[in-house]
DNA sequence: CTGGATAATGAGTCCTGACTCGACTTGTAC
DNA sequence: GTACAAGTCGAGTCAGGACTCATTATCCAG
């Protein structure tokens, strides 16, 4: 698909609703969702999904790009702290943002996927240490770590938000004075 | 099965091989893994399996009880830091830690599974509060949220020993003062 | 040794889910 | 308006995995 000519009006529409619904299947029940369930969602025959998107990977790969944008914007409105809280309350919600952070399976598709976010988070660590907020001894590698792990723990494990402040609450901790 | 009649001798090494098959399969390739590759490392047919364990779901309790106790037994030889320490470095070797923590799916076959552990870990970290080590606003449940966070994280990020270290770091540090 | 209970076997059933493709419908350029 | 490329439809194919069961093999009391 070399960008060869624009897609007919009805088939922009048909793409619009099946990333919708897509997004949201997979949000709910994670990646082993169906392709089936997203094409009941989106109202569209299930061969309309796969003229759109080849695999089930190929969707996958484009609602992850779509979170992932979302997720760098958002760190770029936040602190360290306040980005670390506001991921962690989406994955108890989203199971697809754990599935990102921890790049299963799709990762082959986005290149430099977690790169960005990477590069996002690595600027928030540095205005944080600046800030006298975290440590210096604190690493970039040893951040994605805990922020992937946050959230599939706060996935798997259903927290509630107490226990999600709480859980934090002794990572913060750590960060400033390690 | 009520205990009816003992196991027929084959019957019995058969069963352990199953467990052992079971324990090595699922430890590599996760709860995923079909039956018939557990079958076919115990070198026995497949129905042989189910002959044993009616349901896969059997199957995985009885592993996931033998690994319980396991770990309940390490908690008893190890303070707090260690335990964590130990686990962690376990689950990113066994797939089945972190979906025992997680307490995906299996759980309803074991009642109080994770209440042994959850014990065991609370005495681990009255000690620890005892000894100073830790400070005495932590309580059990964000102990367990990043006990099984970690472990999760550590699986799915395929962590280096020095990563985990960096990363475990943070943990106590927020443990001892929070 | 041998009969009958206990186990083992593995081809077959059933189901789910990704993906295909020929018949049909619709948008749009002229 | 019409032609035809672009899109849609959905029954159908295929693969993998849980589980069954009639047949065959094996143990072990007596």
């Amino acid at each position: 698909m070399v960008e060869g000519s624009p897609l007919r009006a009805d088939a922009q529409r048909n793409r619009a609703r099946i990333l919708d619904a897509a997004e949201a299947v997979f949000a709910e029940f994670g990646t082993r969702a169906s392709t089936e369930e997203v094409a009941r969602r989106a109202g569209v025959a299930i061969g309309t999904v796969f003229r759109h998107f080849p695999t089930k990977d190929d969707l996958l790969a484009a609602i992850m790009k779509r979170l992932l944008a979302q997720l760098v914007e958002e760190a770029g409105k936040r602190d360290l702290f306040g980005f670390f809280t506001h991921l962690v309350a989406l994955a108890a919600a989203k199971k697809t943002v754990a599935d990102l952070l921890a790049g299963s399976g799709v990762d082959i598709r986005l290149p430099d996927a977690l790169g960005h976010l990477k590069e996002a988070v690595g600027r928030l660590l540095k205005q944080a240490q600046a800030a006298g907020a975290v440590a210096h001894t604190v690493r970039l590698p040893e951040v994605m770590a805990l922020l992937a792990s946050m959230c599939q723990g706060a996935l798997h494990g259903g927290w509630d938000k107490q226990l999600q402040a709480r859980t934090l609450a002794v990572i913060f901790a750590g960060l400033k004075r390690d």
